[in-house]
DNA sequence: CAGTGGTCTAGACCACGGG
DNA sequence: CCGTGGTCTAGACCACTGG
């Protein structure tokens, strides 16, 4: 059985007008700035990252509309991610990195991006103790009202802000945290340095959530949807070491979460 | 809920204006959809979903600003997922449903959904036979260029489109699938009736990608990015029975990814 | 300083849905 | 039929970046 080819009525047939030429001038003239957008698109496709896209006025111009027109031909593309903005300076070819997530590999930011070929940074934000709120203590399995270190950081890639995130530690278990980041912002090699832990993936839970303000201005962006990753991570013993929340810039990185193969 | 309320100030500052609170309208008038889109969110938190929102042009004499502004702002609500704009019927509150994906779950779309509290629909587009592609033939543990359906299928939730799939499963052991679909489109309520197939998942891929046209014409939506989910699921013997590719409404399912605990 | 994108106006016509 | 959102124009001023 095949899909039918499904014939489509003829959009607005104009009223006598000249046949499949008129057709095509009125279907195509209401939605001029998608065809800008589809042009575009397919020019852009052997473009390579980074280089420049032609302005709104010089692009305003090659196809005859006014310029809001033409910006909206390239918010649609912004939209499909293929190019990014930034006021002042023009437009351009935007690539995502693709962040695989797999029970099979260690929960580094860092090392996950090196391994999607992109420059990882980190920026420390903060390191507090304060104690820790019901949920917490359950992830972490700690008694009520535990202290623990609170670290906020943001991630970057080839120089880009690309993710933040709140990780919260048991406070007892990891003393001298706060010195120890502040020399290596990587929470995961200063576990390994320091205390010579190894952490690994216990839970990881990924959704897409339009993030609250204070968020969005660490990640720089609008309030667009972004990815939540609420994970827990552990130690070679089993024991809960990390509860994390991060948010992850859909526009940078394409998150690729796999599962586990079950043993049949 | 009343309309006005709220005391606009003054469009046009004019020169000269007040000192300190000119300042205030020359921040805030240059960035107008803005304000109105958080004013707009924080009334939204206390509406039921699928309530009517405000016009366009209501909202413009509303806030006194021209209808291209006060369509910005209802545009801002859309791509934060609040809102749902349908031509010529208006603007409306928009809900996710929290589609969530667990290994210890089955890998059925209807019963995920129902899960979630959605009424589910599906509708079978085509059933095909054809030869399998290379990549196909691997995951389903098939000879090269063996025969498989290919089955399309679209689901909706709450009457709505929400998601898009093509299935492919080897064509031998299936025989009559074509039949069995007519009349049961659930693939897994139809393999397990006619075949005595009870479907486990065991691989899963998510990850947010900008769908083909024909793709987006099936999920009436325009090319924003969607859920793309590549998935394959076995028989209870651990044979590969079926590969997926799903394309999922991002603004109508909240995909929630969920990774095993693996066993300490 | 020129060029870029960001915001905004005050209109216009159209396509669509429902009464 | 009217009201809705979708598209478009031809301007305007601003904020920001870079040389």
């Amino acid at each position: 059985m095949t899909v039918t080819a499904r014939q489509v009525p003829i959009h607005p047939p104009g009223p006598s007008g000249s046949p499949s030429a008129a057709n095509l001038l009125v279907m195509t003239s209401s939605h001029r700035y998608l065809e800008m957008a589809e042009e575009l698109e397919s020019e852009l496709q052997h473009v390579p990252v980074g280089s420049r896209v032609p302005s709104e006025h010089a692009l305003a111009s090659r196809f005859g509309v006014s310029r809001p027109t033409a910006r909206a031909a390239l918010q649609e593309l912004e939209r499909r991610l293929l190019v990014h903005r930034v006021q002042g300076r023009g437009t351009f070819r935007r690539g995502r990195l693709d962040y695989v997530i797999s029970p099979a590999w260690p929960p580094s930011f860092s090392e996950t991006l090196r391994r999607a070929g992109g420059v990882p940074g980190v920026r420390l934000i903060s390191v507090a103790v304060r104690r820790a709120v019901e949920q917490e203590c359950r992830q972490l399995a700690l008694p009520a009202a535990s202290a623990v270190w609170s670290v906020e950081r943001v991630f970057t890639v080839n120089g880009e802000v690309a993710a933040y995130a709140t990780s919260v530690l048991p406070y007892r278990a990891l003393p001298g945290l706060d010195v120890a980041l502040t020399g290596e912002p990587s929470l995961a090699t200063a576990l390994r340095r320091r205390y010579g832990i190894a952490v690994q993936r216990l839970r990881y839970r990924i959704s897409l959530a339009s993030p609250p303000q204070v968020i969005a201005d660490h990640l720089t962006v609008d309030r667009t949807p972004t990815w939540l990753a609420e994970s827990v991570n552990r130690t070679s013993h089993g024991t809960p070491i990390e509860s994390a929340r991060t948010y992850m810039r859909a526009d940078v990185l394409n998150i690729s979460f796999e599962m586990e193969e079950r043993t049949p």
